[in-house]
DNA sequence: CTACCTGCAAACTTTTTGCAGCCCA
DNA sequence: TGGGCTGCAAAAAGTTTGCAGGTAG
């Protein structure tokens, strides 16, 4: 199976301890800091990697294609239109709404994502 | 403001007419049925121009970058994992969501949107 | 006329891949 | 030692843009 590599595991340290929701090429230039001579390639790589065992998630609603989070836990995002900023909404889940699509639907469903887009406090002032 | 043009009108009736959930190549390539020698840079600025005037959409939720819509009634979005295929779930609409989110962050809410992932039925067999 | 629009091609951005060598188990 | 993993660089995929000429109003 998978062996370790002290690539991989920078790559995941810089997930889990950023509160942002990074690209790909900023967890390249972060882990950098520390491997300096590591390869884009191998960010990308391993970022796919983490994602199929389910260590990251890749985020991808209202446009915020190609950014990766470490925080497993399931919560919503939102965008910030102005300065384009992304946070976590932590507050609301929607515990029943993949049973009720999987009626409507007739699908199994594994996932769901909800994204909101709007203008945040410091940018509506 | 906008002028009209044989090439903008060919775009959104091929996405107004689709019930599939096209990328700017599938699109391209079906006006240039109609218009041989239209070109993909065409496409692309006037599916950007068709967004900012609300004609389209482009919708992206778990994995489905760069499709777009003609459809313009609130819906949200459901993905096959395995065949690819999307297909709109009309049934639910949560009306009441953005105000709650309004409320929990602080943010002027102008959009949100929701993705689903799973199994198609025909997969499922 | 005069903006706006188009086709074309080049440029850019983002992501993937082939390869030779390295290293972990 | 073998197979996964890496760095490097080239390639692929997707999107944007500059330009010169065309066209709608």
């Amino acid at each position: 199976m998978h062996r370790h590599s002290r690539q991989r595991k920078v790559i995941l340290d810089v997930l889990k301890r950023t509160k942002t929701h990074p690209s790909a090429d900023w967890v390249y230039r972060e882990v950098k800091k520390e491997i300096p001579n590591i390869s884009l390639g191998t960010v990308y790589r391993n970022l796919k990697l983490l994602q199929s065992i389910g260590e990251v998630t890749e985020i991808s609603c209202e446009g915020n294609e190609g950014r990766f989070e470490g925080n497993s836990h399931l919560h919503y995002h939102i965008t910030c239109q102005k300065c384009g900023q992304i946070k976590d909404v932590d507050d609301i889940i929607l515990h029943d709404i993949e049973g009720k699509v999987a009626r409507a639907t007739g699908f199994k469903i594994t996932n769901h994502c909800v994204g909101f887009a709007g203008i945040c406090p410091a940018c509506l002032e």
